[in-house]
DNA sequence: CTGTTAGCGCCTTCAG
DNA sequence: CTGAAGGCGCTAACAG
């Protein structure tokens, strides 16, 4: 029923060996051999069986990218980005593509563990994990089990936005400054003025939040602004996710009215914030300014527009993918840490005197 | 070097087949066999090499989902939600999950093209192909070989947000009632008194771009106003991005300065037409109303909140997943029709007088 | 319930 | 440059 590749060889009147060198093209075949087996291909419109290929040769043209949250444009955008990278780089000949797909882990680390072992059982060719991590010691040690081995396997493994891990379970890493990000944008809201500033944090397991959260402090703690648990007072957490700003928002405002900026995880969250302020009839920038992280898309068509880090997805997309597929060496040490600029915009402004 | 079922065979002292029936869970084996033989598996750290697996089976645990664009909301809600639902379904057993996998086509019928083959190249259980789909006649035909190719093959083909193709290339169809949705926002635009409104639509040859726009030509020709190409200098057409909205809107600002309404071909295209409005010196609504399509989460936090028609994306991505899984039975006729609701929200509003 | 026996379709040495 | 042969690791009838 099916055309096999031995269909393909009796009809160009070649071995079957001859038929996977030219569909392979890694090998020398003569020029009107290599027509006449094309042709048959063409006309018996042979397709070749993946499984049996990758069973033979050992290896797949799979590519796998793991994301927190496709609905998400901040994982959307990289794994957009990784995916024409990967996509791109098979340009050329029939068995030159990779098939790079994408996996929504919805943050659950039993997803992402299985995603994972799912890819190894594929014997993908790489795997590009994407987005903060969880700091559970047993998902991490997990997770570093499970990179280690698919590593060992030949996978190569590539962190995309996603902090360094010990030992060498992985390939490559590029890590975003989250500390520092938060830090310079804290200290641009300090630097107007503001001495009150609410801070809408993530999901306390992650390491993004953490991260975030720890530039704000560092901002805070070099103005001279007390710590410890008034300062506290003024963080709340949520996730990601517009609902949890505009709740965490509404939380803040009633702890300290006086309030003069909030500074939001991510845009997404600042969205919420803004909504928030808005509805207790507060004005943005003039009564409250926000800030937020990321700097997705739509942060410019906020109304204010919304100051911001912009971090480059789209860049450090392209490049995991590359790196995933071989094309780019390592960075020296195996990490690059990519930063984010600050992006000043209409939402943030001196407090009311 | 690498673990087969066989090295688990002999340490659990049964038969590699009997180890290939408790790792599929599909056929009777006793307590204490399948205990001895997990612990083995456990010891080994055995993975099943999946390649070897399908070739075997004549079957896959792939399952390909098609995207335009993974940046975009409107598709990553679908998407994610068919990924749920497709990996939850196979629940329990070690054998039951399906690798639900997405792939990002940028909207390019070539990639389109070389994903499907992909995908019938692993022997992929199940497609799920989303959103609108290219007018080419050329490729129509293509995809339609492609798809029947599949189905044939055995691969369940799910086309979800996309309209119908004709044959049987296709086991089950979740189309939009885009037609509907974008008469029924004209009509509301009509009702508040609005004549001259101007239209942004998506790129001209999509599916989705024209039957969005019939709808909006039904509705003012019901109100009898004139069409023709008097009425066409009131549409402009783009992409579907918020530059598009933008430029377009511009556009039809200077074809037409009166104008008291503009509706946009999506949400994301209304927020670019806003910031055009307000750029020059227009408020909304009480100068110009603007509406969009599609009810994106952000469409709420716009300002001022946006009128949209809603698009049941998450649960249209559920049933299409779980069409993909042959979980449900396809629709009578193999077409669902899925209709959009009207979210009246702050960006409408009666015209100046 | 369990073992035995054949392949699944392709790649890859090894000869020629 | 091309052909022949063996096996990749697993599943699916068959027997028992």
């Amino acid at each position: 029923m099916t055309v096999t590749l031995a269909d393909v060889a009796a009809r160009a009147r070649v071995s079957p060996a001859t038929v996977s060198r030219v569909l392979n093209g890694n090998y020398p075949v003569a020029a009107s051999t290599r027509e006449r087996v094309l042709r048959a291909v063409d006309e018996l419109d042979y397709v070749l069986n993946g499984p049996a290929s990758s069973l033979a040769a050992a290896a797949s043209d799979l590519v796998g990218i793991l994301v927190n949250d496709i609905a998400d444009p901040f994982f959307g955008i990289m794994a957009g980005a990784a995916q024409t990278a990967i996509g791109d780089a098979g340009t050329g000949r029939a068995g030159g593509e990779k098939l790079a797909v994408v996996c929504n882990t919805g943050g659950s680390p039993e997803r992402e563990l299985m995603y994972l072992t799912l890819l190894q059982r594929q014997r993908a060719a790489a795997v590009v994990v994407t987005g903060g991590a969880l700091e559970d010691p047993q998902h991490i040690a997990a997770l570093t089990t499970k990179l280690t081995k698919l590593t060992d396997a030949g996978t190569r493994v590539v962190l995309c936005g996603r902090p360094p891990m010990p030992g060498d379970a992985v390939t490559a890493t590029l890590t975003f400054d989250n500390r520092g990000g938060a830090r310079r944008l804290t200290e641009h809201l300090l630097s107007l003025g503001h001495r009150r500033i609410g801070y809408v944090a993530g999901p306390a397991e992650r390491t993004t939040t953490r991260h975030r959260l720890e530039g704000h402090r560092e901002a805070l703690a070099a103005a001279g602004l007390p710590a410890g648990p008034d300062a506290d007072r003024l963080v709340a957490h949520g996730s990601y996710t517009r609902t949890s700003g505009y709740e965490a928002t509404r939380e803040l405002l009633s702890r300290d009215p006086s309030l003069t900026a909030v500074v939001a995880a991510n845009d997404t969250v600042a969205l919420g914030a803004c909504a928030a302020l808005r509805e207790a009839g507060l004005r943005i920038p003039d009564d409250v300014s926000v800030a937020g992280f990321d700097d997705l898309p739509f942060s410019l068509d906020a109304v204010p527009s919304l100051t911001t880090v912009r971090l480059p997805l789209h860049e450090a997309g392209v490049r995991a993918g590359r790196l995933a597929m071989g094309a780019d060496a390592p960075p020296l040490g195996g990490v690059a840490t990519i930063r984010g600029d600050l992006m000043l915009r209409a939402s943030t402004a001196p407090p009311r005197a």
